[in-house]
DNA sequence: CCTATCATGTAATCCGTTACATGATTAT
DNA sequence: ATAATCATGTAACGGATTACATGATAGG
C-alpha cells in the first residue's frame, strides 16, 4: 500500500525524534520538541498528530493503538522510515536558512530603529542566557549532536546582541 | 465590501513593496524582492500574484487593470492599506526568528560535521562576500533600511563561517 | 470540592509551494 | 527562423496554523 507522499522539514524531525525514542505517542514527541529542539525549529503540536498519521501512510513508520483507555497511538520506524532517515543524515545539504527576523524585516521598511531594538534586546539577551546556562549545565562532555546546534545558537544570539545594542546606543 | 483577512508578514511585504513603489505589478514586485529583500525573506513569485489580489478583496489595494494588450493588473495602497503599513511599522515587536537551518538540524539528529561543513562553507563564504560586496558598492551613505538588514545578514554569515570552519578543521 | 492546568486529540481554514501554461524578446 | 529565455499569469494541492473540544490530574 503505502501512498506517495513528500517528506519536508517535519517529516524528518518526527522521524529522528522517533527513533530516538524506540517508539513514541504524539504527546511524548511534544515533550521532546519543548525540551530543546523546538528552540531552533518549532512545530506546532498539531502537527505532531498530524505528520505521524502521514508519515504511517507512507510506510515510514508503523502505528500501533492502544486498545482500551485513551486509545493512544503509538509509532515507531519501520525499516523504509531508518533508511529514509539515514539518507537524510548522509546528505550533506547546501541549504542555508534565511533569516526571517520579523524586526530585520520592519527595519526594511522604514521603522524607527531604536524603539525596535529596545524590544528586541531583552528577549535576545534572555534566550543568549538560557542557552549559555544550558551548556554550562551540559558540560564539555555533551554529545556533539547537542552540543554543536547549541553552540551555534549562542553565537547567533550573541550576534543580535551585538547588531541591536549597536543601535540602541 | 472588504472581505476580513489575516496580515501576514508576506502581506506587509507586498504592503511595503507597493507604497515604495507606489503602483506596482506583481512582476515589478517580483523584481524588487529579487533585488535585495528576497536574500532575507524570499517569496514565491506565484504569491506575489495571490497576494495582492488578496490584500484587494481586505480593502487594503486598489486594482486598476490595464484595458487592452496583456492586460495587467497594477495595485496601490488605499488609505487603509497605508494605516496597516503604518500601524506594522510602529509596533515594537519582540518577535524573534527561528534559526531552522537545515544543516543544523542534521546535526542534531547526529549526521557527520565534517561532510556537512564541507557543504555548507563554501556556500555560506559566497554569501557573506556577496553582502559584503554590496556594502561596499552602496557605501556610508547608504540609507539604514538598506544598511542595517545588510549589516545584519553579514554578521550572520560571519558568524556562520566561523561555526562551520571550527567543524571543518 | 472546585477550578485551573495538563494531556490528548480532531476539524477547518488558509497560506505557500509546485506545477502548468503561454505570449514576448533576445540570441544564434 | 528557431531556440532559448524572460515575462506574466493561473490552478491545484497540501502542509501548517488556528480553533475547537474533552478527559485527567493536581492544587487550593
Amino acid at each position: 500500500m503505502s501512498s506517495e507522499i513528500r517528506l519536508t522539514p517535519t517529516s524528518y524531525i518526527v522521524l529522528g525524534l522517533t527513533e530516538a525514542a524506540g517508539e513514541a505517542t504524539p504527546y511524548e514527541l511534544k515533550q521532546v520538541v519543548a525540551a530543546g529542539l523546538g528552540d531552533f525549529w518549532s512545530i506546532q503540536h498539531a502537527q505532531l498528530y498530524s505528520e505521524p498519521e502521514r508519515l504511517a501512510a507512507g510506510g515510514y513508520l508503523a502505528e500501533r493503538r492502544e486498545k482500551g483507555g485513551r486509545r493512544r497511538r503509538h509509532y515507531k520506524l519501520t525499516a523504509t522510515g531508518r533508511q529514509a532517515l539515514r539518507d537524510w543524515l548522509k546528505e550533506p545539504t547546501a541549504d542555508l536558512a534565511e533569516l526571517r527576523d520579523p524586526g530585520l524585516l520592519r527595519l526594511f521598511f522604514g521603522a524607527e530603529p531604536k524603539p525596535l531594538s529596545e524590544a528586541q534586546l531583552p528577549v535576545h539577551r534572555k534566550k543568549l542566557s538560557d542557552y549559555e546556562a544550558l551548556l554550562a549545565e551540559l558540560g564539555a562532555d555533551a554529545p556533539e549532536a547537542i552540543r554543536l546546534p547549541l553552540e551555534a545558537g549562542i553565537g547567533h544570539e550573541r550576534e543580535w546582541v551585538r547588531f541591536w545594542s549597536k543601535i540602541a546606543k
